[in-house]
DNA sequence: ATGGTCGCCGAGCGA
């Protein structure tokens, strides 16, 4: 089965791009960021026509997360829970980020599709909302792994675990996506005992997933690597490989981010 | 270099 994650940035500006690419790449199931759609605007019906289930998470205007699949999508459940009610917006489930579902193929796996705050300026309300909700997503993530049964964790986790992943890591030395603070989050979450698949394969350094649309950052690849697939040991002993499909940024109107893969023995 | 470029919509925010 193979699995990826693409923050589309924009599901109306994107839908050419998206319905060629999954027409060539034929992954099994998607999981998509910052559709930026309403759950009625997203056009369902046209990915059904090609061949995938839809479910979506989404609010006007921004954020949004979907999950496309060629495989029935079982037991869907939107948003994390621990409504705290003490969010920037008046209540922490405000903000469309999270989604999930079963996966029925030959063996049944829990897909769970987020877009992770982005949480700058830090220090701000903004980046306490990033490590609130890293904690949710932390305590999902325990009682997921109680089940003892495969689960994937796939996004846009607005995480640059280590300096090996910034082109120009001195750059974001104070940004919400590399501090301290926030890569100690991002280690509690794989301490639970979850698998980072691309770091799973290889230690080297200079692999992105996002290249910023401003200063010619694609061109000079400028890039960070934020989009991640983080395994439960169950979802781990079943992986084959991890990619990232870098080609896609250099195609007419792209994303500011890629694709990034992951096959699994399922 | 305190700008730069996108996408949401139809002003200004978010990234």
């Amino acid at each position: 089965m193979r699995i990826a994650t693409f923050n589309i940035n924009g599901i109306k500006a994107r839908i050419e791009g998206l319905t060629d690419w999954l027409k060539e790449a034929e992954p099994d199931v998607v999981l998509l960021q910052e559709i930026k759609s309403v759950d009625e605007g997203f056009p369902a019906e046209h990915f059904n026509d090609i061949g995938y289930v839809v479910e979506t998470h989404g609010q006007k205007g921004f954020n949004g997360v979907a999950i496309l699949s060629r495989l029935p999508l079982e037991d869907v459940r939107r948003g994390l829970d621990g409504h705290e009610g003490t969010g920037r917006d008046g209540a922490d489930d405000a903000e469309a980020r999270y989604i999930e579902a079963t996966v029925m193929g030959e063996k049944p796996i829990r897909i769970c599709g987020l877009y992770l705050p982005n949480g700058n300026p830090a220090p701000s309300d903004k980046y306490d909302y990033k490590l609130r909700w890293m904690d949710r997503l932390r305590a999902r993530a325990a009682e997921l792994l109680e089940l003892e049964e495969p689960f994937v964790m796939c996004g846009d986790y607005n995480i640059i675990p280590q300096d090996e992943d910034a082109a120009k890591p001195e750059a974001w030395k104070d940004d919400a996506l590399a501090l301290p603070t926030s890569r100690a989050a991002f280690r509690r979450l794989l301490s639970l005992g979850l698998t980072e698949a691309f770091r799973a394969r290889t230690q080297a350094p200079g692999h992105y997933s996002f290249w910023d649309y401003q200063a010619n950052s694609w061109e000079r690849n400028n890039g960070i690597r934020i989009d991640h697939h983080l395994l439960s040991p169950q979802a781990a002993d079943l992986l084959q490989d991890c990619w990232i499909e870098k080609e896609v940024r250099g195609r007419a109107k792209p994303s500011d981010h890629v694709p990034v893969w992951i096959d699994l023995a399922a």
